[in-house]
RNA sequence: GCCGGAGUGGCGGAAUUGGCAGACGCAGUGGAUUCAAAAUCCACCGAGGCUCACCCCUCAUGAGGGUUCAAGUCCCUCCUCCGGCACCA
């Protein structure tokens, strides 16, 4: 009885059973650890091979686990990352946990359950996930960002930051939450409410922590260019940098108290300066009190006030009307001779001038300038002409009663009164009324105005950027502490390396203070030490770093995440880097992506990393959405309540009413959220991964159709099915195909078909375009089932490989049964024969004036000579009477005939 | 407003350099198998027309124009959707 039950248990399965084959794979690439990849100088690594570092975007563990979108390109990669490794690549492939973050802070608060404990669950939940899946991760390497042992490294970075003088404290305007007691990252305040819980926020000045990423604006800029990314998150990174050329003009403030002090401006058109009509300080500018006279007094200051109030936002989205004070000061322009009467001009303050820009000053041209224009018309200042529009311009603008008028008379109407034109140009022309320039078009106007200036001391060409310095500390206790002590007399220093990590105390309080400082400040035993270098007493640092810090050198851990001397080997960073694909969310096509580059370059110029660039390459997956309905009203209506009736009518189940299907992100609300555990537990792994890849090209968005899925799961089955026989009724059953059991080569044509198959496969996948590689297979399959007993053994044992990067557990059993007692994951990529991709006779479409007309079967490689007789003789009848006028012949492809 | 990206059957999507538009999958229709069903297999499956049996014809890749023997693909104008930035002088 006993050995029965044992035999039944070890027969194998006929029919494909995801849930018996999937954890068996699983816990045997586990225990015979079928990913671990050696590193130089371990035993077993090949110094021969060629490498290959994939990485994923790691994940923050949230309480809510993974959705489909995570799994899209943790597949891409696990796919790319197979199929290098039976390419002969040594292939680093790791996985780990960016697991500082808000939420767990939160429900600190809320419960008082340690954040580190419901970060342990949440990891431990999404490892499992994860691993259901059968990705090739090698485990060992795994890191977790707020472990003692990583973060060790993260404080040792900063060290090296603060030492290069790139950490500062500063006092500066951040958004503090009061629902959520502390500071929140600009980022995660949306139109001044919380991102999470939708609470109202406020701007304050606090002192945080900087870094200067400023002074790397120019290389983060230029080395771009080196890099394999989507152009668009290029242009994102650029439009940040914001780098813009111009000048700094000086201009000398005229009577007064601050008569006779320079007032310097920044402008990317200095050749407008003789159009300057007007000044505008930002009402935070430190010279403003200085020119205010006193008769301005009361209303400038009422204006600096009211402007203080207002967050950045408020100042730019909500005002959509120009608001400003004069001061009554006034300045001269330095191209003007002093007694020129247009060389005294007035100075404004105005909220639409930021003082976090340039000089915080500007000289206003109004007529060049839409922004200038608008405050000079609400205020009636002068709007001067200085720049000639080409005479496209003027024709596709003129003043209301001027159409149609000859460009002559728009040119004079414009030297008058340039702000009756349906427009104000602020492209390049030609200079006018500027004596020091005229004539000049506007590229080389700026050249000679510049050095005209630069030769008088009045100003000199300068470069701007947008970017700003890294707002690096926050109110929280969940996040790494800063390896910094405070002295008594307000200086700070780092603390020794030797007591790194400096560990979070434990608290049993995680709320907020109820004031504005952080959760840290509580903890009074682990706040108060003494400076071991003088003895004096000090106090910690009580911010903690944002949880980009984590996420900016993770990729650097992976290299050598056990080393607990140094945060990398070096040879070993030599080795893997730089990473060759990185593939993630285009969500962070900035931040992530820019603060890792910047703390690479910082490590670069210490000689700590040997690249200049950490990604190489760049991919974002698209988004997965999903199917949700909306009724005539608008209203959007969830999936449950709605059926199909028939080729795309959806209606109502309720009420009969029809309903239009829409494409919307997944939500709760809509019911339309797919938890890949679901999909597993029904289909497989296997057949979610193929789902995943199959449904569109990675790089765009595309929604989740649950009618689908059946459809992959399918294809797995025939799979199956040309190796395994299937059908239980039959006494073999569950055994490998009779044609499989003894070597032999198969049908001829089948051999056609599979080298198409992994001709297109191998392209491909070289190209990313997983999709068509499905599909590709999809097409052997389907031949092959045409008559399975023409399969032959090699042929299957190629396929099986070839399948093996999309559906690693399904291979792996069937290789298997196919007689092998090894993994595949190891086995090489099965070749091509160019000659065999392609079949001994081809259709060849015949157009007549370019209109299909008839179809010839030809030699693949036939001569153009013979296309065009057997392409003339096809179309024979519709030629009668006509004279051939052309014959285009596309060898391989298509003949035209072209007839009068 | 500015900068990107995209619009192809009922649905997801294919289509090397301009060369048969709709690969592959889903859904649908008809049939085989079955006592029946599931599963599986076979056939059909853009719209319209034709003496819808066979052949064949016309139209069709968001809209309109253009270049070309030939356009989903190249050029111009416009519309719609998605993403990013938003007084940066």
């Amino acid at each position: 009885m006993l050995q029965r039950i044992t035999r039944t248990r070890e027969m194998p399965s006929a029919k494909y059973t995801p849930s018996e084959v999937e954890p068996k794979w699983q816990n045997a690439w586990a225990e015979q650890k079928t990913f671990k990849t050696p590193n130089p100088g371990d035993a077993g690594f090949d110094a021969a091979k060629p490498k290959f570092y994939i990485l994923d975007m790691f994940p923050y563990p949230s309480g809510a686990g993974l959705h489909v979108g995570h799994p899209e390109g943790y597949t891409a990669t696990d796919i790319l990352a197979r199929y290098k490794r039976m390419r002969g690549f040594n292939v680093l492939h790791p996985m780990g946990w960016d697991a500082y973050g808000l939420p767990a802070e939160q429900y600190a608060v809320q419960t008082g359950v340690h954040p580190s404990i419901t970060t342990q669950k949440n990891i431990s939940n999404i490892k499992r996930q994860i691993q259901s899946l059968g990705f090739s991760y090698d485990w060992d390497r795994e890191v977790d960002t707020t472990d003692p042992k990583y973060y060790r490294w993260t404080q040792w970075i900063f060290m090296q930051l603060y030492k290069k003088g790139l950490a500062y404290l500063a006092e500066v305007p951040v958004w503090w939450c009061e629902a959520l007691g502390t500071v929140l990252a600009n980022e995660e305040v949306i139109e001044g409410r919380s991102e999470r819980g939708d609470h109202p926020c406020v701007r304050r000045p606090m002192k945080q922590w900087m870094l200067k990423i400023t002074a790397y604006a120019e290389r983060l800029l230029a080395d771009l260019e080196s890099l394999d990314w989507p152009e668009s998150i290029k242009i994102q990174q650029r439009n940040w940098i914001g780098k813009s050329e111009g000048a700094e003009v000086d201009f000398e403030i005229a009577g007064g108290a601050a008569a006779g002090t320079r007032m310097t401006v920044f402008t990317t058109r200095p050749d407008t300066l003789y159009g300057a009509t007007y000044m505008v300080l930002a009402p935070e500018h430190p010279l403003v009190a200085k020119v205010t006279t006193p008769e301005q007094q009361a209303a400038v200051k009422a204006y600096v006030v009211a402007a203080s109030k207002k967050s950045d936002l408020a100042r730019t989205e909500l005002a959509k009307e120009k608001t400003g004070v004069f001061t009554g000061g006034y300045a001269y322009n330095p191209v003007f001779d002093r007694n020129d009467p247009k060389a005294k001009i007035p100075i404004w303050i105005a909220d639409y001038v930021l003082m976090g820009y340039g000089t915080g000053a500007i000289m206003a041209v109004p007529a060049h300038d839409t922004r200038d224009a608008e405050f000079a018309v609400q205020f009636k200042l002068p709007i001067v002409p200085v720049v000639m529009p080409p005479d496209a311009w003027l024709k596709a603008n003129p003043p209301k009663a001027m159409k149609d008028t000859e460009v002559r008379a728009l040119r004079e109407a414009y030297l008058k009164a340039p702000h009756t034109f349906s427009d104000f140009f602020v492209d390049d022309g030609i200079a006018i009324n500027s004596p020091a320039m005229e004539g000049k078009p506007t590229p080389e106007a700026k050249k000679a105005i510049t050095a005209w200036l630069a030769q008088r001391g009045l100003g000199k060409a300068t470069v701007n950027y947008r970017l700003r310095d890294w707002l690096f500390s926050r109110q929280r206790y969940w996040g790494e502490p800063f390896p910094v002590i405070h002295m008594a007399d307000g200086s700070h220093k780092l603390i020794d390396e030797k007591e790194l990590p400096l560990q979070l105390p434990e608290m049993a309080d995680f709320k907020p203070t109820g004031t504005f400082e952080p959760p840290l400040s509580k903890a009074k035993d682990w706040l108060k030490t003494t400076d071991p270098a003088t003895g004096q007493p000090a106090t910690r640092e009580t911010n903690t770093m944002p949880q980009w810090a984590g996420s900016c050198w993770y990729y650097l851990r992976f290299l050598d995440a056990r080393n607990d001397k140094a945060a990398w080997g070096k040879e070993i960073e030599k080795y893997w880097m730089p990473v060759d694909l990185y593939v993630g969310g285009a969500e962070h096509a900035v931040l992530h992506l820019l603060y890792a580059r910047f703390w690479h370059k910082v490590l670069y110029d210490l000689g700590l990393v040997s690249t200049k660039e950490p990604f190489h390459r760049l991919f974002n997956q698209g988004l997965i959405t999903a199917f949700a309905y909306k009724d005539k009203t608008g209203r959007l209506i969830p999936t449950d309540e709605v059926e199909e009736k028939g080729d795309g009518v959806f209606v109502l189940k309720a009420s009969g009413e029809s309903v239009e299907q829409i494409v919307t992100k997944m939500s709760k609300s809509l019911r339309n959220v797919v938890n890949p555990d679901d999909v597993i537990k029904s289909h497989g792994a296997d057949t979610l991964r193929l789902y995943e890849m199959f449904m569109g090209p990675l790089d765009s968005s595309k929604p989740w159709n649950p009618r689908d899925v059946p459809g992959v799961h399918r294809f797995l089955q025939r799979a199956w099915r040309v190796v395994v026989e299937d059908d239980e009724s039959k006494p073999e059953a569950g055994q490998l195909r009779a044609n499989l059991k003894a070597a032999g080569d198969g049908d001829a044509e089948l051999e056609r078909a599979l080298h198409k198959a992994i001709k297109k496969v191998t392209q491909d996948l070289d190209r990313m375009a997983f999709n068509t590689a499905i599909s590709a297979l999809m097409i052997f399959v389907n031949e092959a089932l045409k008559d399975v007993t023409k399969v032959g053994k090699t042929q299957a044992e190629r396929f099986v490989l070839l399948l093996a990067p999309f559906a690693p557990h399904l291979a792996e059993e069937l290789w298997q049964r196919l007689g092998h007692a090894k993994s595949l994951a190891y086995e090489a990529w099965p070749p091509f024969d160019e000659k065999l991709t392609v079949d001994a006779t081809k259709e060849i479409p015949v157009q007549v004036n370019g209109k299909l007309r008839a179809k010839i079967v030809v030699p693949a490689d036939a001569s153009e000579d013979e296309l065009k007789a057997k392409a003339q003789e096809a179309v024979a009848g519709s030629l009668e009477g006509k004279a051939i006028a052309k014959l285009f012949v596309v060898k391989g492809r298509l003949v035209n005939v072209v007839v009068k």
